[in-house]
DNA sequence: AACGCGGGGTG
DNA sequence: CACCCAGCGTT
């Protein structure tokens, strides 16, 4: 191994990961693959997401969707419906445009190289790094959150790993670290490590391979580090939804840009600056949404769910509404609504909180 | 550079 | 309940 690292100034590190890798890493299904397809699928499933949570959401990928062909050729409420549950659903909509792209444009083949790799909508700094080096052993050092704190830790940066400036010091100190003979082999470790030995909370000092030369143990600022700012406070916002069904059918609305879940679908929403609510001032603003439920009746009585997001609360209430008769046709287009049966809002793309409302509801 | 975007795990 | 995890695109 003398031959490893050769041109680092830090030769330990590279050389005792390489040693606690193979020791220690867990079996997991896109790490027996070379295919740029399976790994990216794994890899952008793997942004902001513990491998606890997407590993099923990566075996029902790959099996639903064996190639980037079958991927790109799928509609995208289908591939929404596949994501449903895992959050950040952009994830979905750009790997979906990526899939199509590769196969229109370069023929079914992904690019080859870091640089063109990061070119793909979705794919960032961090994804075009690991497809770049899993998938072609480019040697080109990855930088994800666990990547920040075992650096932050064994180096003693003090640097705010939340401010983009930060990066540059870090990647740096990466490339310089990442052996050329085992690129892929590398970044697998250093990541693996952050994951299962190094973790925020209660880092496994006490048997660490790196004990002798980490900086915040010796130190004893393991808890300090990596120092990372807050984010600002979640905002709490009021949903009054509106589930108009009549017999067997539903009204339902994709959800547009600008705004949480978008491309997923939910109900007439109407939303309040206070908690404060009357049914009479729901069927108001909702009959100025275009007339819907004039002679309808909105109940007093709803069910009231809450639903937060790490950057938002949602306090929801959902109203039932029977509709008399169907919803004239050009009512429903004015207030973007598609009439769906039970059946087939199953196969809609939700999100987790009209899902619930939905299995814990008569409906 | 700052912000928006999900959902789950832990204590 | 409060707190933790965190890439990418847009602005």
């Amino acid at each position: 191994m003398s031959s490893v690292n050769s041109l680092s100034q830090y030769p330990w590190f590279a050389h005792r990961l390489l040693e606690w890798y193979p020791r220690h890493r867990r079996d997991l299904p896109w790490r027996h693959t070379r295919d740029p397809y399976a790994i990216w699928l794994s890899e952008v499933i793997l942004q902001q997401t513990r491998v606890k949570q997407g590993l099923p959401y990566y075996l029902d990928f790959i099996s639903s969707y064996p190639t980037v062909q079958d991927l790109a050729a799928a509609p995208q409420d289908e591939v929404l419906r596949h994501w449903q549950g895992l959050g950040y659903y952009s994830r979905a909509r750009n790997m979906h445009h990526t899939a199509q792209q590769v196969v229109s444009e370069f023929g079914g083949h992904f690019p080859g190289s870091y640089a063109e790799l990061l070119k793909l909508r979705g794919v960032g700094q961090y994804t075009a790094a690991a497809i770049a080096s899993f998938a072609y052993d480019e040697k080109v050092a990855v930088l994800d959150g666990n990547v920040f704190r075992v650096l932050a830790r064994v180096f003693g940066f003090t640097q705010d790993i939340a401010a983009p400036a930060s990066r540059k010091v870090f990647q740096q100190l990466a490339d310089n670290l990442i052996p050329a003979e085992q690129p892929a082999e590398f970044n697998q470790a250093i990541m693996e490590f952050g994951a299962i030995q190094c973790t925020p909370a209660k880092p496994d000092c006490l048997f660490c391979p790196l004990q002798t030369e980490c900086y915040a143990f010796q130190h004893g600022m393991v808890q300090e580090l990596p120092v990372k700012s807050k984010a600002k406070a979640a905002r709490t916002r009021y949903f009054h939804y509106l589930v108009l069904r009549h017999d067997d059918t539903l009204y339902m609305r994709k959800r547009g840009p600008k705004d949480i879940w978008e491309g997923l679908y939910d109900f007439v929403l109407h939303e309040t600056e206070s908690a404060e609510f009357s049914a009479a001032s729901l069927v108001k603003a909702v009959e100025s949404m275009g007339g819907l439920v004039a002679t309808n009746r909105v109940e007093e009585a709803s069910t009231a769910m809450r639903h937060v997001l790490s950057h938002q609360k949602v306090e929801a209430r959902f109203h039932p509404v029977w509709l008399s008769e169907p919803l004239p046709s050009d009512a429903a287009v004015a207030a973007g609504l598609l009439a769906y049966r039970a059946s087939e809002v199953e196969r809609l793309p939700k999100p987790v909180i009209i899902t619930n409302f939905i299995s814990n509801s008569v409906f």
